[in-house]
DNA sequence: TATGAATGAGTCTTCATTCAT
DNA sequence: TATGAATGAAGACTCATTCAT
């Protein structure tokens, strides 16, 4: 048989990452970072545990790789661009990308939630991931403030300084999702409703 | 030399037992229970490690003792008990519940919050610890439920399933404490109110 | 390069795990099972420590797995057998059966008898090691007790309870043996016909 | 209250060492030497673990003055010497140094048989106790030895190098009371009269 | 590229020994 | 003399990482 060619091997590794990582972005929400072990990732990939160190140098490195495929794949960027271009009241964008949040087909999404609560207040965290970690709830805050102060102006949202209210909602929202994201979806949209009386009006 | 009476060896055991359930909670609730080493709660509590087993037969009685001294300690059945007879209508009740896990001096309360957070979903925690958490979880139901009824009828809670209602607020709570309490703690009044407002009719 | 095939792993791990328990045995017998270290073993078998644990799932593991394989690698049991089949008069195949448990050939059957008297009577045993243990005296029992009633009626051997004598017989046959095996390792003939007088006529 | 005198005090000081001793020798016996923990000692000894280190430096100390001390006092000396003395015939004489060796009346002695055992072939045992473990054992052979040469001349025994005689006799000997001394403990005589048919000639 | 055998640092737990009282 | 609190070295076991094939 001839040797795959370049292309082809290409194919492989790309293949063999995305599937890793994957299998480890749910194992590392389920469980957590240290506490995750390379062999649980490595089973739940269907590959041997040495393999994962031909496409990643460390654990950590695993760890990083996957968070930043998760956002740039799954993009909560993507969903969040394109709601910025619904055709929806403020109030209602909210509530869209709570529901987002919360669902089990951006499953990936919470795992990313998850996992970054883990990493919160570790002093170990690598830095690299750390910033990884900011740059995300920036983009959160750069999303939803818009939000808040056009929904003020409808007289949707509540009168309040809308920095505080963003954070107020969003350390909610992650707080809840961290805790236990099943909770939320049953009855989701209910449930969701009550959660935005924080900061609607009606 | 005399060796030290019964009463002095028994205020000895006791000074130290609290300082090591002390020191255990806040390192529980930091680093979660499998990642908790027994070195670091004996370094928090200025010990040899050694120590902690003359007073704790494992690192899970460690724990549970932990959790039940600072249920006792920290009281928050006390509490309980005397909010229930104070003169304020359901909805102060339940603020004043809010504001009191969330302060300070209860910070035990908070690590209580924490670690109850980490046992949860994972099925290698010991049925002792598991029961424990249920009748903790179960108080608090007991007490917000007839106050939750109760704002139904003056008009100050909104209608809704009042069991859900509870469900609801309590996992919204234990969330957000476990996430990051300290956020709480800094306008503290002004965040419960609008954190209130998930359940309350304007 | 290609991995090993299952065949070359099936070869090394069975290699392993014979060098693991032949040194086990040995570290056993010499030191008892308490204070035999995982890492004495793992240096009399030239390996790491971390190792040991590949193959066995604790320090009890090894212990239990190495004295199956000692029973059936040394086969007294396939030994006992031909010597039923033997023609030779009972008194003699006792001397031989005698003769064969001296043995430094079988000298790991030294070990497993070092090994069971450092078992008994310590009430933490685990229960799979004294039905291994059970089994193995009973054995031996089976096998002596018509030998010696064969010997009776030949006149060879004294007239006493068959089950006495088997009993007597075979506690100073482990004593000696757990004792200090190699005394009986040279001059072996003549010392076990001194033995033997035990029980044989004039 | 006057304080205790001198000679109140070294009473009190020789009466805590027997205390000590002699349970150390029982759990040593029991346990072996590494696995006693001095705790044990002093539980036995209804004493706490730290006064033992007032009366002996460490656990090697216990057990060295408690050997000693055994020999002293228990006296297999003394039983010898008085044997030696007794009017009964070589290998009645054998008879009764063997089961007074079995007597749990004795018990000290088959304590210092076990602890004994114990040491043999380890290496990490400390010189002096080797040295007190051969004295001991030349005692036996010095005594033992010319009630077989005795013997012989009266036909009692059987005609073979009595050394080697008495080397398997000891030997024998030696080991089943280290393996299991109860069993010989029942039906003693009977069973010490067909141990005995060893080396003597009816 | 892929496998799993092999290593050793790190964590819980026990226990001899020390020491304040 | 007597007690038991306190310490830390040592041993079982886990798991990230390396490496031969």
């Amino acid at each position: 048989m001839a040797p795959l060619n370049e292309n082809q091997l290409e194919q492989i590794r790309h293949e063999r990452k995305e599937q890793i990582m994957s299998a480890a972005l749910q194992v590392f929400a389920d469980n957590g970072i240290k506490l995750t072990k390379i062999s649980t990732i490595a089973k739940a990939a269907k590959i041997s545990h040495g393999l994962i160190y031909h496409y990643f140098s460390s654990k950590e490195e695993v760890l990083y790789e996957s968070l930043q495929w998760a956002t740039a794949v799954n993009t909560s960027i993507n969903f969040l661009e394109e709601l910025g271009e619904d055709d929806l009241s403020p109030s209602e964008k909210i509530k869209k990308f709570v529901l987002y949040a919360f669902s089990s087909t951006s499953s990936t999404s919470s795992y990313v939630f998850r996992i970054i609560q883990n990493l919160d207040n570790k002093e170990d965290t690598p830095q690299e991931i750390k910033d990884y970690v900011d740059s995300l709830g920036t983009m959160y805050i750069n999303f939803l403030t818009p939000l808040i102060k056009e929904g003020q102006e409808y007289g949707e949202i509540i009168q309040e300084e809308p920095e505080e209210l963003v954070g107020i909602f969003l350390t909610t929202l992650s707080g809840v999702i961290a805790d236990d994201i099943t909770f939320w979806q049953e009855n989701t949209e209910r449930k969701v409703e009550i959660l935005l009386r924080m900061i609607t009006t009606r």
